[in-house]
DNA sequence: TTGTATGCGTTATCAG
DNA sequence: CTGATAACGCATACAA
């Protein structure tokens, strides 16, 4: 049905030239005499040209194609669980890196790393081909099987724990981060018994955040004790399960409870609403990414905020400049995080739903 | 640095046979002797070879990727606007459809159209050159230009019209979906008076959203003055800024506000609450997408629950279908929705927050 | 400035 | 069952 599309051959016989000279006019790095560049033009136009871009890669040994790849959430046999906590954090970066891989003239791939069922090495190991490089999430594969793929083919690791040596490492500060929350809620409302509330157990980022939030707390002469360290799944459902199981634990209640991002600080709001308990009064909450909404909620939510998209333009910078035999200045990047300040943790919201203006209407404490 | 992939040669010489026999152990369609097999799948093994994507595409005259593409949302100057109204909604789709493609063999390849800058046409015409197919997103090119593309290119549109003839299109039932929001506020809060959210004005999906309440609230005896019409731009905080406005210019307000997402019935809970108006006494609010935070909301939010996921699902399954020749049966794909009854409409919510148990803590109205 | 010829890595069509 | 070998569409070194 649909006839083959037109090729180099098509538009060298039409503008009466050799597909050299299609092709150098296409890609311009030779002269060409005036007139003939704008026969080859009109000829392009006229069949609707467009390079096979199969062919170009096997050519000039390049695709021009980037990929990324995410552990997909394991769906489980929960069919909500469409609730993917991970969701909007994956999504924010994958943007930026689309973006980003646009501008640098590459296109992206997306890959869900085979499914939860199928390999994840295979499927990684297979986009190897399709691809100049890759840039893996948080969890898609052991460290042992990052540094054997990532000897023989350009790799970036994103939110990772920033301890492979074989690969370039783009992460956010979360020690920084969560020491803010811990000296916030130290100094600025005495509070002292602290709960975390954590993603998958097996999260570089949810580890990192959960051990600097403990460390910081102990330091500060607060307390975050074992039991008190909840592991949930970073949904909003999980969380509100783990606290609400916390809660009909008996024990004194925490004075505040930290979560290892918003979706689940939401959950733990609406759980302790459900059981009598109003936060902040009772209980401060305190999120983690900085999600849009967050700023909307009641009380708005007191969050850290962490650079998704941007951590997703810096992985295809990073995997670019390795791509263009650019050796890298850091094998270790961090960006930054910052507190933001709303009325959850106890403190007066004054910011009203617009965020556009001069000063922004929520506090905001530098992590470094 | 990173010495060239080993290529089919390079295995052929080192399991002692001729790249036509690697060729078919590996893709397995015709029969080999174990032995040899065996020998060739050692070989690969051992010398970590992935067949490269390119040659294979050329070859096979399939590249075996499909490409996905969106609208970027206009970020403008406002660098808080990573609050993209429409990132849930693209996200789920993006989700739906990579874990498709995959399932079917395929590979996802994700493009912004050129962001915001570029010319959206030629980014999509480019695209055709690195793909065998494209779905294209709601909004991304304007209908002319599809036919013009889609009488030689495989193309599935989402979330569009319907109307385009020369592409098949896959869409929820917005219709449905509003009519049941209707009746739900006449026939069971007595409410007359309502109030529409649009998203961006050019969207074919917040268009039939609005049109279908309009004209399902006037036939129930209500009122939807097109004063009460609010053009946002699926934002938290475009919707609050247009609530605003509204009741900052005097006049009844509005018994109940329908927004075109839930993002935006977010920021209208929120502004109504600065102006001392309480969701769902004073004023009921019903969202739309059902996305997972909506049932953790205080109060549980009321919303259309459409099958996002199963959008990207279906607009793969078809270009699927499209490539192996298989004449599409039908041309106009409508996936059902479904009104979710939670608190923030005046009904009394039950629901806590688990959502995985056999009967959903929410009530259920089908759409059709 | 332009044309010719070769290589890129696979698949697939032939013979053997 | 296996081995040569011809496409596939484009970029490019080399000639003209």
């Amino acid at each position: 049905m649909a006839e083959s599309p037109p090729t180099i051959y098509d538009v060298a016989s039409e503008a009466g030239v050799s597909i050299a000279t299609v092709s150098r006019v296409l890609n311009g790095y030779s002269q060409t005499r005036a007139a003939t560049r704008d026969r080859v033009l009109a000829a392009v136009r006229e069949l609707g040209f467009v390079p096979n871009g199969a062919a170009r890669g096997l050519s000039r040994g390049s695709k021009r194609i980037l990929g990324l790849v995410f552990a997909h959430t394991p769906a489980d046999d929960d069919l909500l669980a469409e609730e993917e906590g991970s969701l909007l954090f994956t999504d924010s970066i994958v943007r930026g890196a689309e973006e980003s891989a646009e501008r640098h003239g590459y296109s992206l791939l997306l890959s869900g790393a085979g499914g939860e069922h199928g390999d994840h090495a295979a499927s990684v190991n297979a986009l190897t081909g399709k691809t100049d490089g890759l840039i893996l999430l948080d969890r898609v594969l052991p460290e042992r099987r990052l540094s054997a793929i990532g000897k023989r083919f350009p790799i970036v690791l994103l939110a990772g724990s920033g301890r492979c040596r074989s690969a370039v490492t783009v992460r956010v500060d979360n020690e920084g981060g969560m020491r803010a929350v811990a000296e916030h809620l130290v100094a600025v409302h005495a509070l002292r018994r602290m709960a975390f509330v954590s993603g998958f157990a097996d999260s570089p980022d949810s580890a990192s955040r959960g051990a600097a939030l403990c460390l910081a707390v102990t330091e500060l002469g607060g307390e975050l004790r074992p039991a008190d360290h909840l592991t949930a799944d970073w949904t909003s459902s999980g969380a509100a399960r783990v606290v609400q199981q916390r809660l009909a634990s008996g024990g004194e209640v925490p004075e505040a409870i930290v979560c290892a991002n918003d979706q689940m600080a939401v959950g733990v709001i609406h759980v302790l609403a459900a059981n009598g308990l109003h936060v902040p009064d009772d209980v401060a909450v305190v999120g983690f990414d900085d999600v849009p909404l967050a700023r909307h909620l009641s009380p708005p939510l007191t969050t850290v905020r962490q650079p998704t998209r941007q951590l997703g333009v810096v992985a295809v910078e990073s995997l670019v400049a390795l791509l263009e035999g650019i050796a890298p200045t850091r094998r270790d990047i961090v960006l930054p995080t910052e507190l933001i300040v709303r009325g959850s943790c106890g403190c007066v919201a004054d910011g009203d739903a617009r965020g556009s203006a001069g000063s922004a209407a929520a506090a905001v404490v530098g992590s470094r």
